[in-house]
DNA sequence: TAATAATGTTAGCAGCGTAAACATAGTATA
DNA sequence: TATACTATGTTTACGCTGCTAACATTATTA
C-alpha cells in the first residue's frame, strides 16, 4: 500500500465528475468516488469537509464550462447580428444542458445549498454574469432594468427548455406534449429564433 | 398493536406528501413515511413495491394538482383579455412552484424516472395537454404547430422562472444576477405581461 | 368451518455518510 | 542529523437507508 497520492484533491474531484457525469449523481456515492480514484473509503475527509462540499466542486466546474461556452459561442459571432450572437448563446446553452445532462442536474438541484459554498456562488454568479457583459454589449443604449430583465428572460427560456427536453417525452406516445416537443426538437434554432429578443 | 389499517395506502401517499413539503424531498426516507403514518419500516412494501413508486404516487399528484391550478386560473378570468389570461395562469404556475417548492423539485426531479410510471407520465402530460387546450381555445386560428410551440415557449419560461426563483439569490449580493432577479420579483406580474406573448 | 389471500410486524442484509483511532510519509526545528 | 510535528493515508465502527425473508394476524371465500 503506498501512502500521499500526489494530488489527491484533485483527483477525487476529476473522478467525481466522471462518476456524475457517467454514472448519473444518483450513483455518485463517496465510496463510489474513492474507488475510482483508487483509495480508501474515507480519504476524501482530508480534503473535503462532507460529500457536498465535494458535489459543491463539481457543480462549481459545470458552471465554469458553461460560462466559457457561453463566451467561446459570442466570441464565434462576435462580427454578426445580434440575432445570431444570441441565437449562437442559446444554443450553447442548451448543447451544454443536454450534453453533459447529469452534471447540469446537480447544478440546479436543490440538494446543494448555493449560501453554503460561496465559491460555486461566484461561478454559478458568473454564468449569469457573462451573460449580463455579452448584452451590455449587445443593447448599449437601455437600462440596467431592462438589460437585466433581458438576461432573465433569456436565461429562463434557456432553462426551461432544458429541464423540458431532458424529460425525454416519449415521441411515439401521441400526446400534445410530445407532438409540440417534437416539433421544437425538430429545429430548434428556427424555434430559438422565434422565442428570443433581439 | 393492531393490524388492518382500513386504508394504508392512501395514508402512506397523504404522509409522504406531507414529509416531501415540511422535510424536504432529502428526507423522504421510507423509515420516515411509514412513521408519519404509523406504521412499520416495511409496511409500505404492502403497496408499494419500491421506495420511488411511491414518490411517483406524490409526484403525480402534484402535477394533478398543478394542472387544477392552470384550469382555476384561466377560469377566473375566462372573460377577460388573452393577455390576462396567460398572466393569471403564468402567476398561477410560479406561484405553485414556489408554495409548493419541494413538491415541484420532486416532480421535475430526475430521481424518479418518468417512463416507468405510465400513470405519473399522463400525469405530467395531462397538465400540458391543459395548457394547450386553454391555448387552443385562446388561439383558434394557428395552426397546431404554432400552438405546440407557444405552449412549450409559455411552458420552459415558467418553469425556467421557477427554477430560478428557487435559486434564492441573495438580493444582499450585489451581483449582476441579484439585481437582475430583484427587479423581476419586485413586479413579477408586470414581468410576466413582458414575457408572455399574447 | 377450514383454507387461502391480504396485510401487518420483526429480523437482518448490504450500502451509505461520517467520526475516531491508527499508520505512514513529508517537513520543520533542535 | 535526530526528533517532533503536521499532512495524508487506512481501518474500524456507528447509525441510517432501501429492501428481502420469515412470521403473525386478519379478512375472504369454498
Amino acid at each position: 500500500m503506498k501512502y500521499h497520492h500526489g494530488n489527491l484533491k484533485e483527483e477525487l474531484i476529476v473522478s467525481a465528475c466522471k462518476v456524475c457525469e457517467i454514472d448519473g449523481h444518483d450513483q455518485m456515492s463517496l465510496r463510489s468516488i474513492a474507488k475510482e480514484a483508487s483509495v480508501s473509503q474515507t480519504a476524501p475527509y482530508r480534503h473535503f469537509k462532507t460529500k457536498d462540499s465535494l458535489l459543491a466542486e463539481v457543480s462549481k466546474r459545470g458552471f465554469e464550462e458553461l460560462t466559457e461556452k457561453l463566451q467561446t459561442a459570442a466570441n464565434a459571432v462576435k462580427n454578426s447580428t445580434k440575432k445570431d450572437q444570441f441565437l449562437e448563446m442559446g444554443l450553447a446553452y442548451i448543447g451544454f444542458g443536454l450534453e453533459k445532462k447529469n452534471t447540469y442536474d446537480l447544478m440546479f438541484s436543490p440538494i446543494i445549498d448555493k449560501t453554503e459554498y460561496p465559491e460555486l456562488h461566484n461561478a454559478a454568479s458568473g454564468a449569469f454574469d457573462e451573460l449580463v457583459k455579452i448584452l451590455t454589449e449587445l443593447f448599449p443604449r437601455i437600462s440596467e432594468d431592462e438589460l437585466g430583465k433581458k438576461c432573465i428572460k433569456f436565461w429562463a427560456m434557456m432553462h426551461g427548455l432544458v429541464g423540458l427536453l431532458d424529460l425525454d417525452i416519449d415521441p411515439n406516445l401521441e400526446t400534445d406534449a410530445s407532438s409540440a416537443m417534437s416539433v421544437v426538437v425538430r429545429d430548434l434554432r428556427s424555434f430559438l429564433a422565434e422565442s428570443l429578443e433581439f
